[in-house]
DNA sequence: CGGCTTACG
DNA sequence: CGTAG
DNA sequence: GCCG
């Protein structure tokens, strides 16, 4: 049930040349020519590198492929200073004060404008970036996880086997939906973006600290997780949970057929439960709505993997007959 | 300051 | 308006 | 409410 969306980071369309040939930085009017870029592949990946460089030079900007002399900016995505810094000394590059080091930030600003942009102290790579804020060192430092790991795009992020932060995520889920059924679809996003960073992290959150520098941790979101780590549990997804509009929309909504809008139609109704939904007889129910009552039990519940199985052996034995050397594989959620 | 998915029945 | 995924 |  993941509804998070992030916008497309690589090209919409594919671009055919940019596959097959290195493009050759002349293929492009240089119309910048007070520096030079050279994009950092590590952390980011050749396709995105590819993909980074073409859109430059596309847009005027010279950019070479290799670290050579000529280089003047250099840009990082997802490193930290000394991380640049350590990796220039493995590209024998000794004196790397002659390069503007900077974060992609500068990158994709100078993107959108379609010319440079001033390399500001806020797109600079700096040391002290690399510095932990507290001076206490009587604990062992956990190196934070956070900025430098974390892509602010769901897409961006493989998701672990182990959800660690379950205690975090379900509350949020449970956030996320009472504001769905308060039809506040932005605070509902909210909620589904932080949970969804959460399922992400490798490790359970103990502290505060853990989630430093992660994307969508706003003031309500760190509140509830700071109630939870302290009390077990957030007072706020308490509420909502013996909320009693909550727990009839939860009921409504698990009909098939059955959407926020009608929950809410039945609830100024005075409906509050599926049994006073089906014992009042005057209701007009969609044909969606008849057989999600009609099966309700058997929709509510989850398809066992057994079940799965037993489907895909079905359709593996029809394709056969048509085609006796397809390969046919389930897929999605099913496979599990 | 605007976007936050979109197509289909 | 609800579903899909 | 966060992000660009």
């Amino acid at each position: 049930m993941d509804r998070i969306r992030a916008p497309a980071v690589l090209s919409q369309r594919k671009r055919q040349k940019g596959m097959h040939s290195p493009n050759p930085p002349c293929s492009y009017e240089i119309k910048f020519n007070k520096f030079v870029i050279f994009i950092m592949q590590r952390k980011m990946g050749m396709t995105r590198r590819t993909f980074l460089m073409e859109l430059a030079r596309r847009k005027g900007f010279r950019v070479e492929s290799e670290l050579s002399d000529s280089v003047t900016h250099i840009v990082a995505e997802n490193n930290s200073y000394l991380e640049v810094l350590d990796w220039l000394r493995g590209q024998a590059v000794g004196d790397s004060s002659r390069f503007e080091l900077l974060d992609i930030s500068w990158f994709t600003a100078c993107m959108e404008a379609g010319k440079p942009v001033a390399s500001e102290m806020k797109y600079r790579l700096m040391e002290q970036q690399d510095q932990f804020p507290t001076l206490n060192t009587s604990e062992p430092e956990v190196p934070s996880f956070a900025a430098n790991k974390v892509s602010q795009y769901s897409c961006q992020r493989k998701t672990t086997l182990n959800n660690f932060n379950k205690k975090f995520t379900d509350a949020f889920e449970i956030m996320a939906e009472n504001y769905e059924f308060k039809e506040n679809e932005i605070f509902c996003l909210e909620f589904l973006r932080a949970a969804s960073v959460l399922k992400f992290l490798p490790f359970p959150v103990v502290r505060m600290k853990d989630i430093w520098g992660l994307p969508c941790m706003g003031d309500q979101v760190r509140d509830i997780i700071e109630e939870i780590i302290e009390e077990g549990e957030s007072s706020r997804v308490k509420d909502v949970l013996n909320d009693e509009r909550y727990k009839s929309f939860k009921q409504f909504t698990s009909v098939f057929g059955v959407g926020v809008k009608t929950s809410e139609k039945w609830y100024r109704m005075g409906l509050r439960t599926l049994e006073e939904v089906k014992a009042e007889k005057t209701l007009k129910l969609s044909k969606m709505q008849k057989v999600g009552l009609l099966y309700y039990e058997d929709l509510v519940s989850c398809v066992s993997k057994a079940e799965a199985d037993a489907v895909g052996l079905i359709v593996k034995k029809t394709v056969r007959m048509f085609l006796p050397d397809a390969l046919v594989t389930v897929t999605g959620g099913f496979r599990r």
